[in-house]
RNA sequence: GGCGAGAUAGCUCAGUUGGCUAGAGCAUACGGUUCAUACCCGUAGUGUCGAGGGUUCGAAUCCCCCUCUCGCUACCA
């Protein structure tokens, strides 16, 4: 095949804060087969991906791990690229926002742009949103509530550095504009525009100080730098960008970038920063960026305490890896988020894999073995009615795959794909083969129909390639020929005539029992249900919580909050609402009605009875419509559980707790 | 209560700028076949395109309203 230039491919780089499930490395399956296709297209493939180490959320887990974050981001590191090559990856470079050579890059890059004025330091005072270690103004804020995440967030100040994204915005719009190509699906072109550009950019945080896990401002090293500005620039140190003007021919080579793939969650950051800082560097921008759907599992969160999660590796045993590989690539539709459970896999994999393409080969084989020794020659009896559909058939499927893999229609590629293997199984029901095997008279043509097919299933593999690496293989190993490259896809035959297939033929996909299917997924999900709840128990004992320290107050302060012991004597969930319970409680000889945000934790029927320690002298206040009269006291952990306060002996309600 | 997304065959979904009797795959039923992994081929379907109203020569598609589902979010005093 001719050379068609270059084309370099990214994934977003995984955030290393533990193993990703089978919905986080859809992505790089997906990648992997463009990345394929284009490299068998013709085109000079750079197909990147790596991980991403940095943040407060890691030096946090590491901590709970009692391990440093290095080592903490070196295991979870590890098994994703585990991951990636148990699925057959073809990535050319994993890099790691780890590595050195992306540190020194990160750190002069951050200097440039300081030194060229477009960061500028300042002091940042306004609320902060700990799990997505970003700063709002109180104008971004949604209901008081992180517009990212809608967790809390709390007033923070701090010394930090700023990105004036405002100076390139119109730029943006403009490229953006004029590129309509760049943001996919172009559904969220307009929510990009709207939501983010039109309103006017907000100048960005890019430094923190709050945590030390991150790649430190090298002239000012109480500061790391903003973990996006340290993941994006991945894309560009990757493949040997220098600040100072020194890149690689690599670099030169391959920026700007064919395609970033990532998340739809993270489009917002690929299609506005990311833009807006290789402006200020001077660098073109990518091509394209298309935001993929999500892979679901049972159409619901994962959850390892629900045991519904499902890890590529568990199915990869199961189903082996191409069976994998072909559900996420072809159950994936477009827009919307796609589902998966064993048993979808399983279907799939039985109607598609054993019998459409399995059994196909299969059966191919053995009539070559049976009629004729494994020998497959084409003898040049020709049916035109017949063979020439199956040859158009054959020969068309290059070019509809192709229109398709244009636009990055992965799952209507595949599914052109096996409508060649359907052609070929419906081919043998026209020519009848063990018809014309009892007619000696009718051996040449017996002959060439067997070659039609192994022609065919040759042909078929050799598009399959990109997909299904390992079964392409598998298909004309058994045919003892070679894959096509895709210049030689559509002219129908070009296997050697004369060959001689394999006498063993090997099943590449085995039927699978749903019932068994079900048991061994039922076995997984009661093994990760049990560990879990082991993990919780190791954890118990050494299970402390830090929070965030308030300011020191005097005794007077304390001893203007009255505590007493209160008993609940009634209660009922606040109509309306989905948090709220209405207690009455008895304090002392008087009757307080209290709303509580407990419902998740309590039911109305086990609050009843309970001696509970109630903050009497809190102004009331009206919540959801209904009046409360005071505060429930509850201890809440990490996960936000919560456990009401009781008096460890028998006390009468109204007891005073000082 | 607020914001967002969605509702098409039993299941998973396609349906481009409104246009001929609304499609595909799987599952189902029936028929054919036996080379093959009880497989393959063919046929048949069933759908008030969530309900109602409107615009139009014509609406699954546009507008209004309603119902329901799912996210996120509010009230956690």
């Amino acid at each position: 095949m001719t050379n068609k230039g270059n084309y370099y491919l990214t994934t977003a780089i995984a955030y290393t804060s533990g193993k990703p499930h089978i919905g986080n490395n859809y992505e790089i399956v997906l990648a992997d087969s463009i990345a394929r296709f284009k490299r068998k297209e013709g085109y000079d493939v750079f197909f990147q991906t790596g991980t991403d180490e940095h943040g407060q959320k890691i030096e946090l887990k590491a901590q709970d791990a009692g391990v440093s974050p290095k080592e903490f981001v070196d295991k979870v590191a590890g098994t994703i690229q585990g991951l990636c090559d148990l699925l057959n990856i073809s990535y050319d470079k994993f890099i790691r926002t780890t590595d050195d050579y992306h540190e020194k890059q990160v750190q002069k890059i951050f200097k440039r742009l300081y030194d060229q004025g477009d960061i500028y330091k300042g002091a940042y005072e306004g609320m902060y949103c700990t799990p997505c270690e970003s700063f709002w103004t109180e104008s971004q804020l949604k209901d008081g509530k992180c517009p990212d995440c809608g967790r809390d967030v709390k007033p923070a100040k701090e010394e930090a550095y700023f990105f004036r994204m405002s100076k390139y915005a119109d730029k943006l719009i403009k490229h953006i504009n004029e590129h309509p190509e760049f943001i996919q699906p172009v559904s969220r072109k307009n929510e990009m525009m709207n939501n983010f550009l039109l309103p006017g950019l907000q100048d960005l945080c890019v430094s923190r100080t709050s945590f030390k896990w991150g790649i430190p401002v090298d002239f000012d090293d109480r500061h790391v730098v903003y973990v996006w500005l340290d993941a994006l620039t991945n894309y560009i140190t990757g493949i040997g960008y220098d600040a100072e003007g020194n890149s690689t021919e690599q670099y030169k080579k391959l920026w700007p970038a064919d395609l970033h793939l990532i998340g739809k969650d993270i489009i917002r950051f690929h299609t506005i920063y990311w833009p807006i800082f290789l402006m200020a560097l001077g660098e073109e921008l990518p091509k394209q960026v298309f935001g993929h759907p999500w892979l679901l599992m049972n159409n619901d969160k994962m959850s390892k305490s629900k045991g519904n999660v499902i890890y590529a590796d568990d199915l990869v045993d199961y189903f082996g890896v191409d069976a994998v590989r072909y559900y996420v690539l072809h159950e994936m539709p477009y827009e919307n988020d796609g589902n998966a459970t064993w048993e979808l896999i399983a279907e799939r994999s039985n109607s598609d894999l054993a019998n459409t393409l399995g059994n196909l080969v299969n059966r191919t084989i053995s009539m070559s073995n049976k009629y004729f020794g494994g020998v497959v020659a084409d003898k040049g009896a020709e049916d035109a009615d017949l063979d020439n559909d199956l040859k158009s058939t054959i020969t068309g499927t290059y070019a509809k795959v192709v229109e398709k893999m244009a636009t990055l229609r992965v799952a209507d590629a595949l599914t052109e794909i096996f409508g060649i293997f359907k052609r070929c199984n419906k081919y043998i029901d026209e020519t009848e083969p063990w018809v014309l095997a009892k007619d000696e008279a009718k051996a040449d043509r017996l002959s060439t129909v067997l070659y039609n097919l192994v022609e065919g299933i040759v042909i078929g593999a050799s598009l399959l390639e990109p997909f299904m690496p390992a079964t392409a293989e598998k298909i004309v190993a058994q045919l003892n020929t070679k894959l096509r490259g895709f210049d030689e896809v559509e002219k129908f035959g070009l296997y050697e005539s004369g060959n001689k297939v394999t006498d063993q033929p090997e099943i590449l996909f085995a039927r699978l029992d749903m019932k068994e299917v079900a048991e061994k997924e039922e076995a997984l999900r009661l093994a990760m249900i049990e560990s879990v709840k082991a993990a919780e128990e190791a954890v118990e004992e050494a299970n402390v919580i830090d929070i965030e320290p308030k300011e020191e107050i005097s005794y007077d302060d304390f001893a203007k909050l009255q505590f007493q012991v209160g008993e609940i004597i009634a209660c009922e969930a606040v109509p309306k609402s989905k948090k709220l319970l209405c207690s009455q409680v008895r304090v002392g000889s008087r009757v307080r009605q209290i709303v509580s945000g407990i419902k998740a934790h309590y039911s109305p029927e086990e609050m009843v009875g309970k001696k509970v320690m109630v903050l009497v002298n809190l102004k009331p206040a009206t919540l959801a419509g209904v009046l409360s009269e005071g505060m429930l006291l509850c201890a809440e952990d990490a996960e936000g559980n919560l456990a009401l306060m009781t008096p460890e002996k028998e006390m009468p309600a109204g007891a005073e707790i000082c």
